[in-house]
DNA sequence: CGAATTTGACCCGCGC
DNA sequence: GCGCGGGTCAAATTCG
């Protein structure tokens, strides 16, 4: 609800707001003709890093960050505590998390922070929403009117991606648990679940009904576990994802190669691998806007809520991502980019 | 047969 | 207070 305003508030800023090299990039973040289309056969999961790897991963267009518009002086409790022993820190959780957007536009939401900061919420694990409203909901209620107040929601964060399937793979296992129309749009919006029984991380898919190329994910909670991929496989630290790493720049027709019949293998965990436990700063640095957009997969771009500072806020956030890409992207790669 | 998905119904919050 | 829309539940169905 406030999310997909939100959201689309966002959407609605990706387009407007004057980036330094508007130019450059139109708001359609126009890619090679039929570079999607060629892929339209595949109908399966693309992981996100397989999406990735067909852009300058160096150049990563996710950037995130956690400023609250209300409360930049404090960190959302979740956000900047990391957890001592979890795996996956919060913040490398939600990286994890982090789709990598596939070949565009991310943006992170508001409501992180703005939720995660709320008194109690700490307290609740993500499962214990989701089992909450599932075992009564009378409980819930009462819960409610205890607290007086609304029910806790998870930080959030908001993905959108250029991509032909809908359900991006990004390393977890989910679980559709819902569906719904959307307003105003076409498309469905579809609610998943994590399936890990102690995860109450949850997702929303929905494509943009401005440009249905575009699939907006909404990530909310936190992963309490290591993505299944990873367990599944290594956990000790591999070598940059050859798909992210040695894969050139994609063919004007990537999409239809068979890195798109590879893309089950290739999950977002396998960045996660790379997350170090120490976790993201994605406090603000700067501004408290949260919102950011990059609108083309080679420029990594923060919009700041006051398009004058643009060009000091892509500086900054040149920083910001650097530290993120730092953490996310093996030095190796980064090298290569400096 | 178990797990995952689908889908209609229900609940809740919010705006008018 | 009411209606609308978002979010979730859970039974039915499908899939592997």
């Amino acid at each position: 609800m406030m999310v997909e305003k939100r959201e689309d508030e966002m959407e609605a800023s990706a387009a407007a707001i004057p980036l330094p090299f508007s130019s450059q990039i139109p708001s359609t973040f126009p890619l090679p003709g039929g570079f999607f289309d060629a892929n339209g056969g595949d109908k399966g999961s693309v992981g996100f890093l397989e999406l990735l790897g067909l852009r300058d991963f160096h150049q990563s267009p996710f950037l995130f960050e956690l400023p609250p518009p209300t409360s930049a002086v404090e960190p959302p409790p979740a956000m900047s505590d990391p957890p001592p022993r979890l795996p996956p820190p919060a913040e490398s959780s939600d990286a994890a998390n982090f789709p990598a957007t596939p070949s565009s536009i991310s943006s992170s939401s508001t409501e992180a922070a703005v939720n995660a900061i709320k008194p109690g919420a700490s307290s609740i694990t993500n499962g214990d929403e989701g089992e909450q409203a599932k075992t009564n909901r009378t409980s819930k209620e009462e819960e409610k009117k205890n607290k007086g107040q609304k029910r806790q929601r998870e930080p959030r964060f908001a993905f959108k991606t250029r991509s032909e399937v809908d359900h991006l793979e990004d390393g977890y296992r989910w679980r559709k648990y819902g569906q719904k129309a959307v307003k105003n749009s076409p498309y469905p919006r579809s609610y998943y679940r994590c399936t890990s029984a102690a995860c109450g991380v949850k997702k929303r898919v929905e494509r943009s009904s401005e440009d249905p190329a575009v699939v907006v994910t909404t990530y909310e909670g936190q992963h309490t576990h290591p993505s299944p991929v990873l367990a599944r496989g290594t956990h000790q630290p591999l070598p940059p994802p050859p798909l992210v790493l040695s894969e050139p720049p994609p063919p004007p027709l990537g999409f239809g190669s068979p890195l798109s019949v590879r893309s089950k293998d290739v999950h977002l965990p396998l960045l996660g691998s790379y997350l170090p436990l120490p976790p993201l700063d994605f406090r603000p640095m700067t501004a408290p806007q949260p919102l950011m957009l990059t609108s083309d997969p080679t420029t990594a771009v923060a919009i700041s809520g006051d398009p004058r500072h643009g060009c000091n806020r892509t500086a900054e956030v040149s920083i910001r991502d650097h530290g993120l890409l730092q953490d996310l992207i093996p030095s190796k790669i980064r090298k290569e980019e400096l």
